[in-house]
DNA sequence: ATAGCAATTGCAATGATTCGCAATAAGAAG
DNA sequence: CTTCTTATTGCGAATCATTGCAATTGCTAT
């Protein structure tokens, strides 16, 4: 949940590229909200606090924070991106189209399926971030209220 | 890649919807133009024909022909949503980045993880046309002209 | 502490997508 | 063929997302 400021930093400034307290606020914002989050999600909660700060300096951050692996991106059903803090594992989620909650998937769950299309298909799957949206066991058993 | 216009009236105005020259050009469209069609090259093309017809009708028909099962959509790497016809077989892509070329995956092989998720955590997946981004062998091997 | 380079931001314009609503027209029924 | 119901379209405006460019400001080296 909480990210190392300074280690960021050091590494952003090593590549040749600046911390700004843009970036800042909004690496904040993609921690403080929970998993997956929108930058629409994000300019809101950084508007309360910078009110300056631009929107697409939002996008671009987000963008920008996600190629150098601070963060990692998904794509959800409705076609938008959702951003979460980029941990030593990357993993996949089971997201409920229902309630929306979203399980944790490891990697590994997907490695067989990656290594049988490389083996039949000499494909390699880059995706290491996947969101696969579907049913969760309590939405599914539940009555139609 | 053909679509039989007739069928597929019945199935319309049976459930209580209509079958519009709008529709029916914009689904034309989506079986001239290739695979992962996207909204914007329906509009493009269906635009030099009937020039009247409206952005928000190309999106709002290509939403509804996917509902009613006669289209699918799978989510491209940019974002945006790419459209195909809906044949008899779900199926999924293996898409490669660098030249775009998309190969086709039967649904089977993804039946043993989406099981595997089953059994694990009782969830059920359910979507039914993924796009898998990645290297084909011919990108891979490419000399970096 | 200061100066200078270039990465980054803000702004405004543009494009993509969605929405509400009044006008239109598909299709069923007489 | 005419009428009627209401699904659907077109339009304008709102929202979301991206881009070019001039102004700003991190950061490095002096």
């Amino acid at each position: 949940m909480s990210h190392n400021m300074a280690v960021i930093s050091q590494q952003l400034r090593k590549a040749g590229y600046r911390v700004t307290p843009q970036r800042q606020f909004i690496l904040d914002a993609v921690c403080e909200l929970d998993e997956h989050v929108t930058p629409e999600a994000v300019y809101e909660y950084v508007h309360t606090i910078a009110p300056s700060l631009n929107r697409a300096t939002v996008y671009r951050a987000l963008h920008f924070l996600t190629e150098q692996h601070i963060l990692t991106v998904t794509q959800l059903p409705d076609g938008r991106f959702g951003y979460e803090l980029a941990g030593p594992e990357p993993h996949h989620h089971l997201v409920c189209r229902t309630c929306g909650n979203s399980r944790e998937l490891p990697h590994a769950a997907l490695h067989g399926f990656y290594k049988a299309m490389e083996a039949q298909y000499d494909f390699i799957i880059d995706m290491d971030h996947v969101s696969f949206f579907g049913q969760c066991t309590y939405c599914r058993n539940a009555p139609t209220t």
